[in-house]
DNA sequence: TATATAAAATGACGTAACGTCAGCATCAAG
DNA sequence: CTTGATGCTGACGTTACGTCATTTTATATA
């Protein structure tokens, strides 16, 4: 005969869940004394680890009396439901998870005043409609080259390589005010082209044209591309040019 | 000027949530008529869009109405936090999944009846450790080292130096089948180099102790820091001793 | 202008799984 | 018998609305 706070303790929960277990009839004491107070057992305690872990695995206190009660219970049935329902969970919190880290990329390189904008491109992209940038995307390339595109940095992807084109321009709109021959800026440039050269080789006329959309905020927004700010560009392009020089040069 | 209906239509929600946020003081309407019906307009959509995409990443009402209220939010602060309750939640839905599959198979195996011992046989996975951490913390950096540890690429982290960081690593394991002495690898060793320089200069015997930290996975995991396989760290080591070698001879 | 009808308003109650507080009863020890 | 610790019940609060029930407003037609 086990009083409701050792109870308590031995079950992990806090002795409210118990009384009010008790209450909806979920797990009511094997006993009680002359007084009311609750008197639990052995067995109270193992079954009740036993909700515990069903509760952990996402039922509701509803659905675990059910199962108790009835003895001749679905059991297959529910957990398949159950697992179903769990795995649509993630889903969710997979979108919410990217979303997340796009705003999180959107901040780093807008800084922190940008967040309304970073927001509302966002937005956009994740609206309902994703046939809308199917159709752009149809539009200005042809099969071949949309291949060549998925390895484009977009905002929301994991992949290192993608995440290392997002850092470096976030680097780049940093340290900015170096100038664009400072060391700092052309190590940055001497990334960028190796990168570029690893992962887009032979495919200038493809790079051309996917720079002409950068230009274009309004194109590169529709298509998914992270979106450069004008300056940053023309900084870019200043550094870059030093870069060749250099090279030529020494 | 739209009426509630239209409103609720454009922005995809019941007409009951509009009068609720109306109450709560999230969104009030621009305007009423004399007789009290509300009167919306496209800034209050757009509002609205704006809150529903909060909604979505996970944010409670009251949170956003702090948001949207005050003028300087920390928001990085906020989504850095959105982000890790949403991974923590992910953990939770995935160990879910693995009890239900579990007890799937466990049933599969013992037939209907057994499900109370498959049960039981799951619960015994299921202990709840999550002590240390801030301990282990204390234990191995002094003060000032600790403030060095800040600028350590964290997992959580959001500013482009860190990002890197963790895009250069994910890149050497990608391409680790290129060997050592690879150009790509040898690349990204050299951007490693630059970003070490440039982050740590002259704090050497504290990247010593970080790099003995990091061969330990256990305590590398408690420490949050970017976990990385001993293999990959023994072809980073390989990789860079020629680089370092060719800088010599080169 | 009176009325029929659609649409809007407010208010109350319900949800899941407890937390928190108030006020009173009971238990074990001295 | 007192005292302090523990337990009891009941009520209200939490989130983000859904679901009635009742009443008021807006608009179109006769």
């Amino acid at each position: 005969m086990i009083h409701i706070h050792r109870a308590a303790e031995l079950t992990g929960v806090t002795v409210r869940t118990l009384r009010y277990y008790d209450k909806i009839g979920l797990l009511a004491p094997a006993s009680k004394t002359e007084g009311g107070h609750r008197l639990y057992t052995n067995d109270d305690i193992k079954c009740m680890q036993q909700i515990q872990f069903l509760k952990r695995i996402g039922f509701s206190l509803e659905e675990i009396k059910k199962m108790l009660n009835s003895e001749d219970w679905d059991w297959t049935e529910s957990i398949k439901d159950q697992l179903a329902y769990v795995l649509k969970e993630q889903e969710q919190l997979k979108q919410m998870e990217s979303s997340l880290r796009e705003l999180v990329h959107g901040i780093a390189i807008e800084g922190e005043e940008g967040w309304m904008a970073a927001i509302a491109k966002i937005m956009h992209l994740s609206s309902k409609d994703t046939r809308l940038k199917q159709d752009s995307l149809n539009s200005v390339f042809q099969p071949r080259e949309k291949k060549l595109l998925e390895k484009v940095p977009s905002m929301a992807s994991e992949d290192p390589d993608s995440l290392e084109w997002i850092a470096l321009i976030g680097q780049l709109k940093r340290h900015m005010g170096a100038g664009p021959q400072a060391p700092r800026i052309q190590h940055i440039i001497r990334r960028m082209d190796e990168k570029r050269l690893e992962n887009f080789e032979g495919e200038d006329e493809f790079i051309d044209q996917l720079w002409e959309i950068r230009m274009s905020p309004a194109l590169s927004e529709k298509m998914n591309l992270y979106p450069m700010d004008q300056d940053v560009l023309k900084f870019m392009e200043e550094a870059y040019r030093i870069y060749i020089l250099r090279g030529e040069n020494g």
